[in-house]
DNA sequence: CTGAAAGCGCTTACAG
DNA sequence: CTGAAAGCGCTTACAG
């Protein structure tokens, strides 16, 4: 276990070059006798070599590394798929770096130029904003996947849900259920995401008969989905019509929603039904008055990982929106 | 921002050696004459020239990679410690490798060989279980702070909490409150950290007045704190005493307890109070319920930081022990 | 089947 | 004040 053991430490001790070596550590089996390759093999052993991955970056010009540039590590949701993502590629022998861009745009740009000076193999972008360094890295054709916001500078590899669905999912539970006052509450400032889901909802109500005047709509400002769904909840809960039925974006606008209806006195459900896109497990232990369409958060990082192997390989990846649970 | 841009463009462009320009780049300044670091500051403005990060580290034997290696990413305050500790390594210029061992040896061995490998600059060990390579590296004097459970394999900077004082806290709160019943839960297989809290409670409660058999213990089993809150609540509510007053060792302990109480039939607070450490900021918004020893997860991160950087300096960092809030 | 050599981008004695 | 050279650990044509 000493730190000086390399190509050359192996080589020495089986009595043979470093290129040798190097050719057996990378797999290279048939270009060398098998007494060669046994001595080789017998050193690497008796040495404990690893390959130093910092040599190894700087001559490829590519390192085992991976970014996850997330827009907000403090949001369970992308905890978990940083989560799920650093599991996945450890099993596939990648190191994740972890970069928090608080959802500014700066600051992605720096990590996007600190990444591709480590030389990474690959960005994995959670919840991306628009950005000059990012329209370049497009441009540049780095393999590169976006999860849960889609490439706001053009297309690219996309892991998600099928935001739209989810939203007329629960148009439809609400409609299902005879509720006549349905509202959405959504960030002011929202993703592609949330876009979609609003619109998905809205759709489907009024494919179901709704008029537009008869859907409640309100948002929040800020970052903080708690504060967003607090905020829009004063005017929900305080305005002339109050809803049977909300759906909230995420589970966080749900919690703010939940705690103004509280303070109005209201009782969730059963004065008012809430609905949410997310599912976090948290739910079940600290929200049961929630319902939430579930998104596999925990499976992400395998598609993650897939996706940028597929890339990797010189295949295309377009697209995978993963099925959601809802019961 | 092409990506051929090495010491050695800037030197032709400047029209010196490379020599020259790499010890401008790394401030060395007043060992070249003042036309010439204008001609190079100017080249490497006009190029855009950016260090590489990899043969710099391979040259110096050291990256500017530092690791963190956390027992479970999907425990919000290992999120937050995350988040914060990222943020501050950023600011200090270093980028920050995320890995999660769940809890287990051999997985958080492989890490430490890896990050090794890698040549990271420093090791961040969310609470780090006992393992070889855990020894080894403590034993290497690499450098290396501990946060949240004390180095399990010897000493070690560490930054976390008074955990036994906390303990004590929650002791003085029940006993001011005039509690009689007092309880507390925890996991069976806990950390250092977890067993000071409990101590702390129960040392305070004796000085207190309270004899041993008259304070009901409870533990649970596995990873999930949710599950051991959950499991221990059983045998709380459904034994002969029914306490008056709980303290849970952490939040997502007492996010179990309260459903089981709930499924007793108990109202919380009122029949029974329930106290945590943690104080994650969403317990306003989900469980205004229970009342918490609020840990300063969100300025770990600089806490962290700092003690690298006196231990890179080569002065010594003991351990830091932040103030809780509990009113 | 095997090795010497060049080179990835950088730093740092050493010589001038 | 400045540069040529060696070397960090590795890979890969190329020559034999």
């Amino acid at each position: 276990m000493r730190e000086d053991v390399s190509l050359a430490t192996v080589a020495a001790r089986a009595g043979v070059s470093v290129s040798t070596v190097s050719r057996i550590v990378n797999g290279e089996m048939r270009r060398a006798s098998a007494a060669t390759v046994a001595r080789v093999l017998d050193a690497i052993e008796a040495v404990g070599y690893r390959p130093n991955p910092v040599g190894r970056a700087l001559q490829r010009g590519q390192s085992q590394l991976v970014a996850m540039i997330a827009a907000n590590l403090d949001n369970p949701a992308m905890a978990t798929i940083a989560s799920s993502t650093e599991a996945a590629l450890r099993e596939a022998g990648y190191v994740m770096i972890l970069c928090d861009t608080h959802d500014r745009p700066e600051l992605q740009d720096e990590y996007l130029h600190a990444m591709r000076a480590q030389m990474v193999r690959g960005y994995v972008l959670v919840a991306a904003v628009p950005s000059a360094g990012l329209s370049e890295l497009s441009a540049s054709g780095a393999p590169a996947v976006f999860v849960t916001r889609r490439n706001p500078t053009g297309s690219g590899p996309f892991v998600g849900i099928d935001d739209r669905a989810a939203g007329a999912r629960a148009a439809d539970y609400f409609a299902d259920l005879g509720r006549r006052a349905p509202a959405v509450v959504f960030p002011r400032l929202g993703s592609s995401a949330s876009r979609d889901r609003v619109s998905g909802f809205l759709d489907r109500l009024r494919e179901r008969g709704w008029s537009d005047e008869a859907i409640i709509r309100a948002d929040g400002e800020g970052q903080s989905h708690l504060q967003i769904g607090y905020e829009a909840g004063a005017r929900i809960f305080g305005g002339s019509r109050t809803p049977d039925a909300i759906l909230c974006v995420s589970d966080q606008i749900a919690y703010g929603v939940n705690r103004r209806a509280l303070e109005h006195g209201l009782k969730i459900p059963g004065d008012c039904d809430l609905v949410s896109i997310d599912g976090t497990p948290l739910n079940q232990w600290v929200a049961p008055w929630l319902k939430s369409i579930e998104i596999p958060y925990a499976v992400y990082g395998v598609e993650i990982v897939a996706g940028l192997q597929m890339i990797w390989r010189g295949e295309s990846f377009g697209e995978r929106l993963l099925p959601c649970k809802f019961d």
